[in-house]
DNA sequence: AAACGATTGAAACAGCTGTTAAAACTGTTT
DNA sequence: AAACAGTTTTAACAGCTGTTTCAATCGTTT
């Protein structure tokens, strides 16, 4: 009980604040707990967070193996994968904006390897999806197939800034469903005029 | 001299370390200074960084504004410009990296506009371009511009990350010059299929 | 009821952070 | 030589950080 109630206290601030400008304090106040439970039930602020990713990641990759191994074409694969990294990227977009933001950071390499391979897995599931596609010759052979798989994320993590950070590209606000619609559709046809031949 | 100084070893280290985890005595001691000078001289650490970006943009901006200015064709302008953004980039892969993680903090939201005005304005350049394309009628105009740019962005910070951090996507250390073209040539051709009519 | 290990609470640890007030020092102008 | 503004130094401020120590409490087993 007490766990749980640190692991949703700090997924929350963690979403809101950062890793590192939530301080244990905060955490231990908003679970209702005592500062020294953290340390006793998770060993550090660090391993708190790795935990946290741990659990988190969990589901995703499941909906994801499905995917790959339903009987769809190449092209409705990548297309519903687009749409469950888009609705579990927009529906949790502080959560993978401060992932990217610790992924990015020099400090703790360790927490970020530990980070980095539940995102490498979505990576290699999309790669098997394209080669696929290869071989069944409906995708073209010569394209730079990773770095097509990073344009793909990059716009994702472009689009969760815009979604919350409009000033910025001097736009009004959106609404999330009208931006994932946009997104959608935007990769779909990027990916089919580059993908297919 | 000294203010020099101070900027030269801030941007060292907020490079190498990101900026909250580089602290004042640190630049100060890098910088053979005092660390009273920082404050006397920028203010605050938020504003040093502030006039580090301020500086560091202006030189970028005014190629970016010879290529607009250019009598050459909207795809030639377009290539120009990817090629500016992939040199500047790679050759300042941690500075852009730290850009970036500090503009997707909720920390500090003054100096994040701050940070995010002179990103917008290359967002821009690109902008004019692409209109200028579909003015001209070489551009198809059922695009959704604003997400061809954070495509094109989005991919360019992935790079960054693959740059100098391999082992996350399982690949062998590449030699950047080789990633350059192949990020120039990918881009290249992805927004010539997505792009041109 | 006694004993036990697991869990919790209060308090303190040692160390760091950005910033600043005031004095000391510079080089130039009167 | 005196006055002056522009810099630099010293030293301290006030506050925060993650972690740990040790005693108190809890629920379960003997």
């Amino acid at each position: 009980m007490t766990r749980e109630k640190i692991l949703t206290a700090a997924k929350e601030l963690f979403q809101a604040k950062g890793f590192e400008p939530t301080t244990v304090r905060e955490i231990a106040t908003l679970a209702g707990v005592n500062v020294a439970l953290i340390n006793y039930h998770f060993g550090s602020k660090e391993q708190l967070l790795a935990q946290m990713v741990e659990e988190t990641t969990a589901h995703t990759l499941l909906r994801l193996s499905d995917i790959t191994k339903s009987g769809a074409s190449p092209i409705e694969k990548l297309n519903q994968m687009l749409e469950l990294f888009i609705e579990k990227i927009f529906s949790n977009k502080q959560y993978y904006q401060m992932i990217h933001r610790e992924l990015s950071t020099p400090q703790r390499p360790e927490l970020n390897d530990q980070i980095g391979k539940p995102l490498k897995r979505n990576r290699d599931e999309m790669l098997k999806i394209i080669e696929e596609g290869q071989k069944k010759k409906v995708f073209r052979k010569d394209v730079d197939i990773d770095l097509t798989i990073s344009t793909v994320f990059g716009l994702l993590y472009q689009a969760t800034h815009i979604a919350f950070k409009n000033k910025v590209y001097d736009k009004q606000l959106q609404d999330d469903a009208i931006l994932k619609t946009r997104v959608l559709k935007h990769l779909q046809e990027l990916l089919k005029n580059h993908l297919v031949r």
